[in-house]
DNA sequence: TTGTTACTACGAAATACTTCGTATATATTT
DNA sequence: AAATATATACGAAGTATTTCGTAGTAACAA
């Protein structure tokens, strides 16, 4: 599967976010953050169409686009990446990183432990 | 400071695991991954010169470069963006993504255990 | 019907990034 | 000294991405 750009990923996060859309729908979301050209969306999204990475229904004059890849999906193969890239191809590495530097409340201990604890008693369970 | 580009931080790599280099020892070192010509991995230096990012000792024939970022700064970097980017800006919730979806040995669990106690700990005692 | 509005199509300019060729200088070898 | 090897400088081509202008078309309002 392609690796969207930023462009496109902006454009996949309201369609995430916000379900199939037009490209008025999505434009008007995309200026909320900074100054877009319609057409500029509208290309945009002919190219993400041309590469898979939307479909769009052109049954009425207005076409409406919907991502084909998922969020869960593309946030994967973005830590994958990442984590290949910088961290040695070890997520956990990656992972202490990050925790030993942000502020993380007493809540999201809790439940980060409760994950390890899930994530141990699957594993036994093999 | 300045995001480093894809080639730029595959020449950061390089020279944060080997220390201040010259631009013969860096293409050499790149070459072992892909083909990358000797004036091609030179022009990116000069760039990253311009931009900041290294600085060179220029007192000899022969130019030696210096990463001028730490790899732990560009990687927290690209760790915040990252989670800016794709997790709401939520560290923790990036974390799990990642922890759910990697396989992990006892052993690195029992080392997160570990950061997790740390991290409490400190917290505890401000 | 005629003008206005809202849409798609698409070429192409603008920008960013990567790559390399050529010119030139300096050291080293024969 | 001449040939060879090894540097740096730098323009510019190549490629990917982003942006928008203009043309054409359909819907709708006056």
């Amino acid at each position: 599967m392609l690796k969207p750009t930023e462009s496109e990923l902006e454009i996949l996060k309201v369609l995430w976010q916000h379900g199939p859309s037009t490209v008025r729908f999505v434009n008007d979301t995309l200026n909320e953050q900074r100054e877009i050209g319609y057409t500029t969306t509208l290309k945009l999204l002919q190219i993400m169409n041309e590469k898979g990475l939307t479909v769009r229904d052109a049954d009425q004059k207005t076409h409406i686009y919907r991502a084909t890849i998922t969020e869960a999906d593309t946030k994967n193969r973005f830590i994958d990446d990442f984590v290949k890239n910088l961290f040695h191809g070890s997520a956990m590495n990656m992972v202490m990183q990050t925790l030993g530097n942000n502020k993380i409340s007493q809540k999201e201990m809790d439940d980060l432990k409760q994950i390890i604890q899930k994530i141990e008693n699957r594993d036994h369970n093999k």
